[in-house]
DNA sequence: TTAAATGCAAACGCTTTGCAATTGA
DNA sequence: TCAATTGCAAAGCGTTTGCATTTAA
């Protein structure tokens, strides 16, 4: 496990905390990852989750992303990158390959020096069907 | 103004927020346009420019960004758009033009028909200088 | 053994809401 | 006149924090 390997301690509540992550749907919040850890030992405090997730991106280990519902989502970084499109009309989610973003990363590069952080995006705006 | 145009009532204190929209720094926050108004009318409340901002984003009048410090700040977008570059080290915030997105655009209506609000963003990542 | 991590409870900060009173058209 | 708008106060919501207790190493 990436933590015990970079110093930090392995709890019961971690290892929880990143199963939830790695198995349920993707783009869980931090409230729906309290609710599968807490199934499992229901002491489990949505403080510790929170503090877990501030832990794992800070060890790029996690990407979060807001789709717009106000809470914040999050996505493990083993399962790949990749970006979203949200309607905002309709509500749909498209996702959208990394790929599609890195010309513009490597134009802010170029032409800014910024490395941009093009892991997990979500852009808004209208779908096909609600652009009419 | 296009909010008596539009059919909405003028009043005082919405003109005091646009007032404030325009005159002050770009990208004010919903408090500190709060604080300009109670300046010149001491009894306006929060919830009144809250209110305001709804309606003038619902017409298209000012655009919203989170520059990453937890509030949400506002622009007229009759001073035309932009985006940001923001360092997640330093807290530099770059301007970057509207422009230097809009080929992305394209390319997300053209292969996803997706149009894109691509009017004010924030974009993470390292300047030149932090990412060394 | 002991610094790191947790649980708890409370606070935080921005934003939203219900409702009675006010007001622009 | 009267629906739209406001002020007020309270609540809502996701998230953070201080601190005593527990625990991984």
């Amino acid at each position: 496990m990436q933590l015990q390997q970079r110093g930090y301690r392995l709890t019961p509540q971690r290892m929880m905390v990143v199963d939830a992550l790695h198995g349920g749907a993707d783009h869980i919040s931090a409230e729906e990852i309290h609710e599968q850890v807490r199934a499992r030992y229901p002491y489990a405090n949505i403080s510790t989750v929170y503090r877990t997730l501030d832990l794992l991106k800070e060890l790029g280990l996690v990407t979060e992303v807001a789709l717009g519902d106000g809470r914040v989502r999050y996505h493990p970084a083993e399962k790949g990158h990749h970006h979203h499109l949200v309607c905002q009309k309709c509500g749909v989610v498209f996702d959208l390959p990394e790929t599609a973003i890195s010309d513009f990363g490597d134009v802010l590069s170029r032409e800014y020096g910024f490395l941009a952080d093009l892991r997990h995006l979500a852009i808004f705006g209208l779908c096909a069907e609600c652009r009419n």
